[in-house]
DNA sequence: TCATATGTATCATTAAGAGTTACATGATTC
DNA sequence: GAATCATGTAACTCTTAATGATACATATGA
């Protein structure tokens, strides 16, 4: 498929539970990000690994954020959804007996293992109340009056 | 499928063509990366364009490198083979009218473009040439008799 | 006890790279 | 100029990983 959302998807359902929602059942998630709930429970469980989120079962139950956003860098974030590859292009994974292939694959592999340090290295510096902060000045600048909208959040 | 290998499939035909084979033909290269001559001929074509190789029809036809190794970037094969999209990660591709996905999708998008530019400009200064030479250092220190291996190099 | 919500296994869908087939076109050799 | 060789390209299929969907077990609260 296309590109792997999860690390976006989970930072809009971080500041909105933050900032909005308070509790969430993983069906209200799912019509925040348009997806289904079994996809939410599925990326929210990696949250919850982390520490980032809590999960209760049954009546009143569902997702609730477990310390400030000002604690969650993206990476906690990134690694909290898998850590999954971060590029698309690279060598291939298994080794050839080609010392030309070799040699190809050593250069890329070290310098995209580079640029990978240096972009998890600038994840760790960006919180998501930073980027909670770049919402609120947006809205600010918007002059709407609700600052959140997905499918059926005004119907209920 | 897995990673895009455009990329260090070119790179590797590059290296083996002005090491070794001087011109090739689709099927040659085929079996150099192990693929199909459809599928070199799709990669070729992009070199071609950005004039790292030219071809030849009929008799005694078939791929041939136009400039030195030295003359060539890795950024130069990377937009030869149609620039594909370095990140597996990102954000969804349609803008959303929700504020708190734009900003999330703003600030990763920031982010990974800041990356993409600093990983393009370290792609520039790695000359095709100098992992040419990387492999030579690995073959030196091998003790091979024979620099190069692929299916149907010693049969033929 | 029943309704609600998570937990999770299993399968279907989708998109993009890669692989394949078929055939047209051009170039060389005889 | 006919046969052969090689590229050029359209139109598929195959594969893989992310995503979507269904089914059902388990736990919790009313």
């Amino acid at each position: 498929m296309a590109r792997d959302l999860r690390m976006s998807r989970m930072l809009h359902v971080l500041i909105h539970m933050d900032r909005h929602v308070g509790r969430a059942t993983s069906e209200q998630i799912a019509q925040m990000i348009s997806t289904n709930a079994v996809v939410v429970r599925r990326m929210m469980a990696g949250l919850r690994e982390r520490g980032i989120v809590t999960s209760e079962k049954g009546h009143g139950g569902g997702w609730q954020l477990a310390c400030p956003l000002a604690k969650i860098s993206l990476r906690d974030v990134y690694e909290a959804v898998g850590h999954p590859p971060l590029f698309n292009i690279g060598p291939q994974a298994d080794h050839s007996s080609c010392l030309v292939e070799q040699a190809v694959d050593a250069r890329l592999d070290a310098t995209l293992s580079e640029a990978e340090a240096r972009l998890l290295a600038q994840f760790s510096t960006i919180t998501v109340e930073e980027v909670a902060q770049d919402f609120e000045r947006r809205f600010a600048e918007s002059g709407h009056s609700v600052p959140f909208q997905w499918h059926g959040s005004t119907a209920q």
